[in-house]
DNA sequence: AACTAGTTTAACCAATTGGTTGAACGCAAA
DNA sequence: TTTGCGTTCAACCAATTGGTTAAACTAGTT
């Protein structure tokens, strides 16, 4: 056999231009002469490899909509205290998206463009195993630690504070007049800030 | 003179129409032969009062991005009470974007294509005029009233707990198995729980 | 009725774009 | 060396798309 590893190498090279580029553009925005351009390759290879256009996105998304959710999933799943999971999940999902600052907004984006299918087909027909924290919660209210909270409402709200100033950001950059340096050392302290912003909303 | 409310008609037609289309597709998305179905009239038209596609574009997007700020720089800059600020900015906020929920996305995503400097086109040089919430809020924490908190991060929090949901929702329903009728329940909702859990964190 | 100027349309055009094809290439087995 | 198969590429193709044009239409003016 000739490929074997060459394959692979190939085959990746396409995958890591195909992300950069519709990370970047989105699936309408872009090209895939700029996809093979910058991997250093014939588009007609793209198509030997992932047959087409709408493929090779799938194979994107699916990949990187693994990445915006699930890694998360085990701290909320967890059997921490209420507390200590939302540090956790604030501390993890802002430095998490800090590396790949334009996910939130490639996936928001095309998870509202896309048929409803598209989401069961990437992420399952079910949601997140998100129950448990639900019933901790109901839990630690009763015992009166904290205020009485809708559970969903609360965890809209940690998605909402830690997802939102990725896609916001030339808004925020905008209004509060902070240049890139500003922003990400704003970012930095947001891990904490918005735990801690969470927890005296709820804290009894 | 032919025009006067004909050429009005028509030029709102299209206007409408081209609000439509880009907001559902985004600029990459839209076709100009959709809008020019979805406004009942020949494409050429489109370009006879509008010269190009990107014009058009950013007549809509400026209109549509006006919408998205402003109305609410009024309450913010109000004399009202720090508390009262919220409660209204959260509720006129959710209630506006609730009568347009594509809106987020939309301005959301454009403002992380375009460049740079279209923002400063749309929206002038200057950031939203938020130095007296600022300093609003830095008295109240002088006064004891409210724990110390950055207010910028204060600001960025009001905003992504209001926003969020809208740009989130196929999301938020996957995760939470709401259908369109639970979803819009549970908006209605936020519009007094957030400001609750707003003011719930900074109230000493 | 004839003229004029703004408006609307069908047909057309050039460029872009996703996708295909057949030939060339390269390496391992024979 | 030759054969064979998976890989890579230049050239090509058909469809789409933003944009143009010239003719037709409409209504006010003379």
């Amino acid at each position: 056999m000739v490929n074997m590893e060459k394959d692979q190498s190939t085959e990746q090279k396409i995958l890591e231009a195909a992300r950069e580029v519709f990370v970047e553009k989105g699936m309408d925005g872009a090209r895939m002469q700029d996809i093979a351009d910058r991997a250093g390759m014939n588009k007609a290879l793209l198509h030997y490899y992932f047959r087409s256009k709408e493929k090779l996105f799938e194979k994107v998304f699916i990949e990187q909509a693994a990445q915006f959710l699930p890694q998360v999933g085990d701290i909320i799943m967890s059997d921490a205290p209420l507390f200590t999971k939302i540090e956790r999940f604030v501390d993890v999902y802002i430095t998490k998206l800090t590396e790949n600052p334009y996910l939130p907004m490639f996936i928001l984006n095309e998870l509202n463009k896309q048929p409803q299918s598209f989401i069961l087909k990437v992420w399952g027909e079910r949601g997140l195993p998100v129950e448990m924290f639900v019933t901790q919660v109901k839990d630690e209210i009763q015992k009166g630690i904290i205020k009485p909270i809708d559970p969903r409402q609360l965890v809209v709200n940690m998605a909402a504070l830690c997802i939102f100033p990725f896609a916001g950001k030339p808004m925020i950059q905008w209004v509060t007049q902070m240049n890139d340096e500003d922003f990400w050392k704003f970012m930095e302290q947001r891990k904490i800030e918005v735990a801690k912003f969470i927890i005296d909303s709820i804290r009894k």
